[in-house]
DNA sequence: ACTTACATACCAACCAGTTGGTATGTTTTT
DNA sequence: AAAAACATACCAACTGGTTGGTATGTAAGT
């Protein structure tokens, strides 16, 4: 049962696309340079998906779980105010632009830009990975909207949105411009438009009992 | 040079490019997929470009001047105070969301995500359209910071790839979601974030924090 | 005569996917 | 408990079609 040994050939090839499609692209990546990337046989490959196309689903869900767990298991969480914790979050999200790029882009975003016309069922599941990662936010944001009462917001689901579509624009001009840099301005500007959109225009300090 | 009759081979082939990259990507699209939608053989591609990756460089050179010249055109510029040009080329932006999601997404956006680690000289084309497509609105931005004088403004560059971010992010989402409503409410936010961070200061309370 | 602008025919490499097989469990029957 | 039946995980070799790219030809403009 316990098999700490080595991972699966699967496992292996779902991290090997992982790394793979997020420096090269899906349609760049052959499944012969996934097999030799995982050190699996073109037959393994076969075996535990049906199809290329299986197998970006794969990963894309894979994505949802490795990326949902690391921002579950996150300890922005911890703040009692919802506005700290999405402040943290930010932190936590530029403190992640480290390394290349492929180290630290969407591998989600790369796949709905590739094939979002081609594929339905790669674009659900990569949809369903940037979905279910700004549910999370909005629980958050909807928070912080009843706390803080701000006038004029959003929705909680639209603030949610937009920060992952900052997120995705960024690592699309990073990606132009070869480094984190402009990515990290970004969500500079985008931290400034939440703390002029939550600034307290008359100040309460009641902390809710938690 | 001046040639009306018909759109010469190249033009066919570029207008081509931009039609099945924006739809499919680059790597999806075959040289024989292009010269079939071009109505040319392979013979006359080869004969204008070199190779496939020239290709994608003249067509993110293609697509540069194609849009440069709709902005440039455009009627926001008329607007005296900067900070108005900025808010019509806002609505330009959520105006041109129409359509199908190939008919108003970026073209270098795409090529940028899929080719940023195999072609240096296609992402230096596409970062060029979108760098300099920047440096418009850049200008703007400079003087609605010297004319409105906000307090905490970033700089104008900033502002102005900030602005690209969200709209490359937008794209991204929509091809998420399947159609431009998430890209329009990504737009309403940033439109937001202008007018918080450029409305004149209201004392109504001191925030002494940093 | 010479360049430009195409067209036709072709190629070696590569592509996703298939085939037939082996080794190793696991479950069911006897 | 032993044998039979089945399932899982993997592999090496192969296939038909597609890929980007080339070699060669031709017709028109200058």
């Amino acid at each position: 049962m316990a098999k700490v040994a080595r991972p699966t050939a699967r496992t292996r090839l779902l991290e090997a696309a992982r790394r793979l499609i997020r420096t090269q692209g899906f349609a760049a990546t052959s499944v012969d340079e996934l097999c030799a990337a995982a050190g699996v046989t073109k037959g393994a490959f076969f075996h535990h998906f049906a199809s290329k196309e299986a197998l970006g689903v794969a990963a894309a869900d894979f994505w949802r779980e490795t990326t949902g767990a690391l921002f579950a298991a996150a300890d922005y969480h911890r703040h009692p105010d919802p506005l700290d914790r999405i402040m943290a979050y930010l932190d936590l999200r530029e403190a992640l632009l480290a390394g290349e790029l492929q180290d630290f882009t969407c591998l989600a975003g790369t796949l709905l830009q590739e094939v979002h016309h081609s594929s339905p069922a790669i674009t659900a599941a990569a949809w369903s990975a940037v979905s279910s990662h700004a549910d999370t936010l909005e629980t958050d944001f909807a928070e912080a909207i009843a706390l803080h009462a701000p006038a004029g917001a959003p929705e909680a689901r639209q603030l949610a949105l937009y920060t992952q579509a900052v997120l995705q624009g960024a690592f699309v001009l990073a990606k132009g411009q070869g480094d984190a840099g402009v990515a990290r301005d970004c969500l500079g500007l985008l931290r400034q438009y939440l703390v002029l959109l939550f600034q307290p225009r008359r100040r309460h300090e009641n902390d809710p009992s938690t």
